[in-house]
DNA sequence: TTGTAGGCGTTATCAC
DNA sequence: GTGATAACGCCTACAA
């Protein structure tokens, strides 16, 4: 392994004029920077980062924990992080949690979290209760929705509420009266399940529809997910006209089942989806749904990372960002 | 930051100690043990790995280069990869390269490298001509196929020429006699257009069927150029009624754009992928692919790579593995 | 403009 | 069983 000590005697310097050179340092002559430089491309010198973060106290590392990257949202989340992140001179490790309570905690304790300049934590099981967990040394920004506000972390959340009200709002102008709801799950808890199910009922309510229970179907955030409860309803023989799924996953596996049941879309029965990944433009049909403004929420969770890692924020200041959100009509709902 | 000294004075025992018990090591009475330990539990120590990296000279890293994680392929790859690599002990930093040339060896030369014990490139345009580059001090393993073999690296491949001749003669099986292929490209170079388009005629050839030009449409390997694909036959008028379609995100955008002109799949046209990815089941109609192994191949690389870190392998011995490959047959060719 | 000394936190070695 | 010491490779001060 070359060091910058066999640089330096390579190079007729000392130790520092390489270091100096290395990371562009002022006060260095020309003749000596060339001198330097060629002989770090002969030995192949590369700077050693363990020694570098051992010293500067940070490691040019994020850490990311999502529930499983190979999920149209998250993968769709982590890329962008990924580029947005290599800009700003950061590299990702990605943690996969599978949703589980125990590991999301895990992410946050395990001595690995030393590692980390910061932590983006897409909680999914992570409740109010473990809010406390948050506090550690380590910069953290939650993103997701498992927390109620008003706790110790920087939190970027989706418009969940407003979103599934939209969707719900835009079957109901397509002329739809049964709208199922698939995902739904009412509650107290605060998560993307109770809210988003809070606003299909608050769309229900402002055009004077009633809310059927049997219409609330709750489902797995998957294609699995999204197909079984589909399933169910039409084994069921529970008629239904329209169906606003609380993720895009569910949406495409409720297509799917429709077609197996020779239901029409958008014709018998319309679909809405949520979270606008790429897939849902080739679906068919292409399937209508809420965007959540993905890019607006990457920005703003490494902002509030930044600022933390910078120490710009008191250790009792929390931001809080709600992405923007945006009705997209495609065939599922008779557009385009 | 709480240290081991920190931690050692807590404790009153010298710092080895408390480095002994940490990574536990023998020869520490169980008192002593019980006494570190509660010290660590109460000042919330934690490993500071950058020390440890210096110390050890490994890092705990392993790097994987992909073009885009936001694929159905690559984050399925991930997803495999980077849960594989927890269970021994490795956190996996994730890079984009955007498939360009210049960014796979970027992954490779710059000066991050450093960081990683070593590094899985999922090549896409790194050609025999880079493969020198490959000749790091880094252990690498390369995933893909743009090497043409002999070369200085391990390597872990696709059955890249009999997965599409299988794909090709399953369709001819079932009776299509125009086969058309997305995403082919016939050429010199050793690739995964090259190969599978290999395969494509090798399975037309053997049926005794006279390959068409005009049937093997070039396209890029995702949705939006496998619906480009399609519908410039479409547009085109030349008939076809059977497509191989390079990989399953060429597929899916192919039957997007089938069903925009009114096809039935898989009445008028049979459609077959390549990749099994989970997305194929939950199309409509389902997709009928090659599932090239990935479970398999993602173990391979890692038991090369780790062969490799350990020094268990020479310079100059490299391997080579190929995912075993096996036909899915689902709706879109007929089955069930 | 270049060089010297010291320490970041951890662990291997070797005494005790 | 336990502890003192010396590195690992780099960079901030300070000195020259």
């Amino acid at each position: 392994m070359v060091t910058m000590s066999e640089v330096a005697k390579a190079a007729g310097v000392s130790v520092m004029t390489v270091s100096n050179v290395i990371n562009g340092h002022r006060y260095v002559s020309d003749a000596t920077r060339d001198r330097v430089l060629a002989a770090v491309d002969r030995l192949g010198y590369r700077v050693n980062v363990a020694a570098r973060s051992l010293r500067s106290g940070s490691t040019g590392i994020i850490g990311l924990a999502v529930p499983d990257i190979d999920t149209p949202y998250f993968g769709q989340l982590a890329s962008l992080l990924i580029e947005r992140a290599a800009r700003l001179g950061y590299q990702v490790v990605v943690e996969q949690t599978g949703a589980t309570r125990e590991n999301e905690l895990g992410a946050l304790a395990h001595s690995r979290v030393r590692r980390y300049d910061g932590l983006i934590l897409s909680t999914v099981e992570l409740g109010d209760e473990d809010a406390d967990q948050l506090r550690s040394d380590l910069p953290v920004v939650a993103l997701g929705e498992r927390l109620s506000g008003g706790h110790a972390v920087d939190h970027v959340a989706m418009a969940n509420v407003e979103g599934a009200r939209d969707a719900t709002r835009h079957l109901i102008e397509r002329g739809c009266r049964r709208i199922a709801a698939f995902g739904a799950q009412p509650g107290p808890e605060v998560n993307a399940n109770s809210l988003r199910t809070a606003g299909y009922h608050e769309a229900l309510t402002d055009a004077g529809l009633d809310p059927s229970p049997e219409l609330a179907v709750p489902c797995a955030f998957s294609m699995a997910g999204g197909a079984a409860a589909a399933r169910s309803l039409l084994a069921g023989g529970i008629p239904f006209d329209g169906a606003v799924c609380f993720t895009d996953t569910v949406a495409i596996g409720a297509l799917r089942a429709l077609a197996d049941h020779g239901v029409a879309v958008p014709d018998e029965v319309k679909v809405i989806g949520f979270d606008d990944v790429e897939q849902g433009r080739y679906t068919v049909p292409s399937l209508s749904t809420i965007a959540p403004g993905h890019s607006e929420m990457v920005d703003a969770a490494l902002r509030m990372l930044g600022d933390r890692i910078a120490g710009r924020r008191g250790e009792d200041e929390h931001e809080m960002f709600t992405g923007p959100h945006q009705l997209v009509i495609r065939q599922s709902t008779g557009g385009p």
